[in-house]
DNA sequence: CGGTAACTTGAATATTTTCAACGTGTGTGG
DNA sequence: CCACACACGTTGAAAATATTCAAGTTACCG
């Protein structure tokens, strides 16, 4: 039977207990809690995947690197997804905390060896990485093909589907980083912010005007006219 | 028993089912084939789901559209892949033959069916799904980071990687389809291979000098320093 | 044989990046 | 508690890169 997938893009909400774990593994060895500071490393790219990790407060940013230096960041994990699923023996990505974030942590070993006797838990990891896929598929149109302004509206509309509380979004990382995911430069990026706060499309109403955005919705999707 | 199909002709496979659909198949070996002449269209996006494909012979193109035609090709699909796999219901991609193309399909449903209480089948759809995960990781570094010159490297690289035969390698794309995954224009792609050629990392064999191509692997990679 | 599709090349243009300067919060150490 | 360094962001101007527009070539197909 086939199971129904969000609309989302993004590894939305699984909780734990979807994984099929919840029940029956030790707290104490199996899952744990973790706080990372602002800027740490997660785990690195080509290392040994040893968890698998679901954000409870913060958020990730996950990256590849060039060798000279140039960076682009995959995916952003907010609270309440899942990432760390690799399949293969290593990640693919190097993994940092953007602001301070806390995890918990799954033994990757526990998972797969479950997984071997349960159709469920690996079905569960077939739609969370068809979820991924599905989100670096959309992100691919984004970069071969959308001019910049619409790169940063596409980004707001993602970030207010996914981290807006209470019709406020409060973006978590630093321009550098949205660049980072964008493909583009934090000047590009900022100069496309202002254009869209001096037509009335956002406006950043915390202190340093940076970080917290109210956002027209309708508006914005004019600039991403989506596809 | 094979079908020729145009694109104004026949509609692409309808009853499949005629065609003996057995409770005892392989999924990776083919149940029926069917052949898609150059340009025709194997499924759109947003359409049902309703089989999965291994290509025989031929090429085959992936790609989304914007609502003004842009387009970003997601992938190439040689002999020997699989594709057409969703999870969800729904395609996220329309695939059309790059040149004349055997298939192999498989029913969904049938697959999705075995999978329920097949372990084995669903590690195996998600060994697949990784695999295409990954690739789109790695397009996604070239898209939003990779320089022209980069990008069209790369893609030298992957094709000679995937589609060489006896030192040969022969694109079955046009300018315009490779253009359309390196996120470039074609003008940009053809000034790109032109300059690999003036400086001999690169050379055309081909009468018409465009598809048949020798290429230098390690002076081509120094175009692409990968990460 | 003529029309067309595919490709290449050149020149002008557009977009984005790079370089540079400057502002503003924040947090730290004196 | 203040001063100051620093990280972060914005804006302007110059430069680089890729795109667009245009013209011309070649192979292929009917």
């Amino acid at each position: 039977m086939l199971m129904h997938l969000t609309p989302t893009s993004l590894p939305r909400p699984h909780s734990l207990s979807e994984l099929g774990l919840a029940a029956d593994f030790d707290p104490l060895i199996g899952l744990s809690e973790f706080t990372y500071r602002r800027g740490s490393e997660i785990y690195g790219e080509k290392e040994p995947a040893e968890y698998i990790y679901q954000v409870k407060s913060g958020t990730v940013r996950s990256y590849k690197l060039l060798s000279d230096g140039r960076r682009q960041i995959n995916a952003f994990h907010v609270p309440g997804d899942v990432f760390g699923l690799t399949y293969g023996g290593n990640h693919r990505f190097t993994a940092e905390a953007v602001a301070d974030t806390t995890l918990r942590l799954i033994k990757r070993e526990s998972l797969t060896a479950a997984a071997e006797n349960d159709g469920t838990l690996t079905r569960d990891l077939l739609r969370m990485t068809t979820t991924n896929l599905r989100h670096a598929e959309d992100h691919m149109l984004l970069l071969g093909r959308k001019t910049s302004m619409e790169r940063v509206a596409a980004f707001l509309i993602e970030m207010d589907r996914r981290l807006t509380a209470a019709g406020i979004l409060a973006l978590p990382m630093p321009r550098r980083d949205i660049a980072d995911y964008l493909g583009l430069t934090i000047e590009t990026v900022s100069r496309s912010l202002s254009y869209l706060r001096e037509l009335g499309v956002i406006r950043f109403i915390d202190n340093n005007q940076r970080h917290i955005v109210l956002v027209d919705k309708q508006q914005l999707a004019v600039f991403d006219r989506q596809n």
